[in-house]
DNA sequence: TCTGGGGTCCTGCACCAA
DNA sequence: TCTGTTGGTGCAGGACCC
């Protein structure tokens, strides 16, 4: 634990959300859902105007449409996204070399190995502007919590939130902690927070008071101990900046469960290709093929083989994810298929070695299917590609995505369907825009790329 | 009410070898 | 040779996080 305040933890308010708002001048103020709009599908980031009306992270969207049916319910754009997290990372970067990015809109500084905070005013002084220039740059907000540890400073932005800072001196952190619900602790969720809730403990100060030996009896040994030790406010877990990827995985929840078993297999094939393809991208290769299935009825087992060598051949993974498929009975239905790979490598076998299983191995490169640039991003949870044959023609028009009209300029897509389109026309800049409605297959009509926040691209922040 | 997608880490068990 | 111990690896499941 180090004495000075110096561990910032930045973390963006209902960043999803907020970035619709930024783009779109008639959401601004309103009730704004972003997630899977599909039967599905469940909502990733609520506005906090949709909070108010008890929509929150992690909901079925069929849930939060009765408690907000006038919300606006828009699909995640994750690239426009990763762009602004980007601004937002550079940022962070010139604070310091040791930025551990968490996920998109959250991440770890230390100030004091950057040389830019040495004390509690300096830190707050760099937090501030922090959150100035974040604002400059991407026109969005984020609350920022500066304390002695990781721990500490993620429960400090949680308290700033939203558009806040606050900073937890050392030395207070016992008094701070002690009447919190054990759920504040990270590592604490739901049943964890049950079991101790059973025990008696339902704040900070019992986990404290009931000591080690009783804690890791309850939990188990590592993470008892370390309950134990974030519940004193101790925590030296340093900021750890490119972190290595363990595993690579993609998966499909499907709206309608599947019931035949070449369907299965099939799908599954598509799962390995685009697990192969996320694969290659970052240039790793696995050793371990897992296949993950979920039941018509919630129960969800995984089946895992391991390789004699690291591979990142398409036909090897999809080979061994069919093995594994072999074994699961899918009577009733599956509602969700994965594929993942781990025990990553940066080299692979397969010129060394035939790997397991007829048709794989050291035979001619297989080809990866050709997917739309679009594949290369998380497919959106409530329209797996193929589900149906008319997702592919509908997809071209998903709510809250960006499109362009020869005459009226750029918009966003309100609503689709009975084969027409309803666009907006506004932009990040501009006042709330006027509705029109089109033919879905007006020629006049096309998809676009999403304009950038902050009028002229991007302002130079203060350094 | 009816539960996404992409991850990480831990635990317990089986098996094998020294 | 048999038995018990220990440690590594593979596998499956659970909990948690954003």
């Amino acid at each position: 634990m180090r004495r000075a305040p110096t561990i910032l933890h930045l973390d963006m308010d209902a960043f999803y959300a907020s970035v619709e708002q930024a783009s779109k001048p008639s959401l601004r103020g309103k009730a704004v859902v972003v997630g899977g709009i599909g039967p599905r599908g469940v909502v990733a980031t609520a506005s906090y105007e949709a909070r108010r009306f008890g929509v929150h992270s992690a909901m079925p969207t069929a849930q939060a449409r009765r408690l907000a049916p006038h919300a606006a319910y828009l699909v995640p754009r994750f690239s426009l996204y990763r762009a602004i997290s980007g601004q937002v990372m550079e940022l962070l970067g010139r604070l310091s070399p040791l930025v551990e990015p968490l996920s998109l809109d959250e991440a770890f500084v230390d100030l004091e190995a950057g040389g830019t905070a040495w004390d509690s005013a300096s830190a707050r002084a760099r937090g501030e502007r922090l959150r100035a220039d974040i604002r400059a740059v991407t026109g969005l907000s984020g609350s920022v919590g500066l304390a002695g540890s990781k721990m500490l400073a993620k429960i400090g932005s949680e308290e700033a939130k939203p558009d806040g800072l606050v900073v937890i001196e050392p030395g207070t952190e016992r008094e701070l902690l002690g009447p919190m619900p054990v759920r504040t602790l990270p590592g604490v969720g739901p049943a964890t927070g049950d079991h101790l809730r059973r025990a008696g403990m339902t704040t900070v100060a019992h986990l404290a008071e009931a000591g080690e030996d009783e804690l890791v009896r309850l939990v188990g040994r590592a993470h008892g101990l370390s309950l134990y030790r974030m519940a004193l406010g101790l925590d030296e877990r340093p900021v750890v900046s490119d972190r290595d990827a363990k595993s690579v995985s993609v998966e499909d929840t499907f709206d309608v469960d599947l019931h035949d078993r070449v369907r299965v297999r099939a799908e599954v094939d598509r799962l390995a290709e685009r697990c192969v393809q996320r694969l290659r991208a970052a240039g790793r290769s696995g050793r371990t093929v897992v296949l993950k299935v979920r039941r018509y009825d919630f129960s969800t087992l995984t089946r895992s083989e391991t390789l004699r060598g690291p591979t990142d051949d398409v036909s090897v993974v999809r080979e061994a994810a069919g093995r594994l498929l072999d074994a699961v009975d899918t009577t009733g239905g599956v509602r969700l298929l994965g594929v993942g790979v781990t025990g990553l490598a940066d080299f692979t076998q397969e010129d060394l070695f035939a790997q397991a299983g007829p048709g794989a191995g050291v035979d001619a490169p297989v080809a990866l299917p050709d997917e739309p640039a679009a594949a290369a991003e998380p497919a959106p949870p409530q329209a797996p590609p193929d589900s149906a044959a008319t997702a592919r023609k509908e997809r071209r028009y998903q709510a809250g995505h960006d499109v362009r009209h020869a005459a009226y300029g750029p918009g966003w897509v309100q609503g689709s369907g009975a084969r027409r389109v309803t666009v907006r026309f506004e932009e990040p800049g501009s006042p709330v825009g006027r509705v029109r409605t089109f033919w879905l297959d007006d020629p006049d009509l096309e998809p676009s790329d999403p304009l950038p926040l902050v009028p002229g691209g991007r302002r130079e922040a203060s350094s």
